[in-house]
This record gives structure tokens, sequence and C-alpha cells, in this order.
DNA sequence: GAATTGACGTTCT
DNA sequence: AAGAACGCCAATT
């Protein structure tokens, strides 16, 4: 496990409840923002590391991913008990729900 | 070890 | 505005 691995880890476990965040927002917020294929990657490794894998979606807020879970419809079913609305695989008011851990993290940080 | 393939995203045509 | 190309790099074949 290496440095990547555990910032990606350690961001998306503080993603709060009802919120949602990408990819690239992650990647980008590690300073590889080209690199955003490998959050994907990173993830499906650590899947069974508890993570809340299923708020990070694509920049569509598509749940592109739900594939990997199972049965592939967890995903989808998490959200919607978290309060996120999904229809057609893909969060309702994205926008809105968007966490930026660019930005969010940060403050925390401190 | 080469070629292919992704939980992606930006840029160039 | 839609589609192709490319960057990135680990894993699989």
């Amino acid at each position: 496990m290496n440095t990547f691995d555990r910032q990606v880890c350690e961001v998306v476990a503080h993603i709060p409840e009802g919120r949602v965040t990408t990819y690239g927002a992650i990647a980008k917020a590690l300073g590889k923002d080209r690199s955003s294929r490998m959050v994907g990657w990173i993830l499906n490794r650590q899947l069974a590391a508890g993570l809340p894998a299923h708020r990070v979606v694509n920049r569509n807020g598509l749940l592109t991913g739900r594939i990997h879970f199972d049965p592939p419809s967890a995903m989808e079913d998490r959200l919607k008990a978290e309060g996120v609305q999904v229809q057609q695989n893909k969060v309702v008011r994205f926008q809105e729900l968007f966490w930026d851990p660019a930005v969010e993290l940060l403050k925390e940080w401190k």
C-alpha cells in the first residue's frame, strides 16, 4: 500500500453522509489530476476495507462503478439509504450534493 | 514481456 | 456539438 492509496482512502473515508464526490476531484486534490483512473482502481483494491466507495461517482454523477459491487444494485441502494436520490444510475442534484475534497477536506485539515 | 483494458477526464478535430 | 485521441498506470491475459 503506497502513499497514494492511503490518501485516497483518507479522502473517501471523510466524505460526509448524503454527499458524493468524483474520481477526478479526488485525484486533483492529491495533485494527480491526470490519474483519475487510478482512483477507481485503488477503490477496487480497497473495496473490502470498509470504505464508502458508493459515494464516489464520475464527473456526471453517474454510478459507473456499481458493476463492481455485489450485488451491483448495492451502490444505488446505499446512496438512497443515505438520502441521496438516484435515477437511471445517476445522482439527482449531483451539483448540489457534490463534495469537493480539495475545498472541503482542507477545512477539516485546518 | 508485449498488448489490452479499464470505477476517468481533458483536449483536440 | 459530437466523436476521437490522448494522458495516466496497475492489473490481467
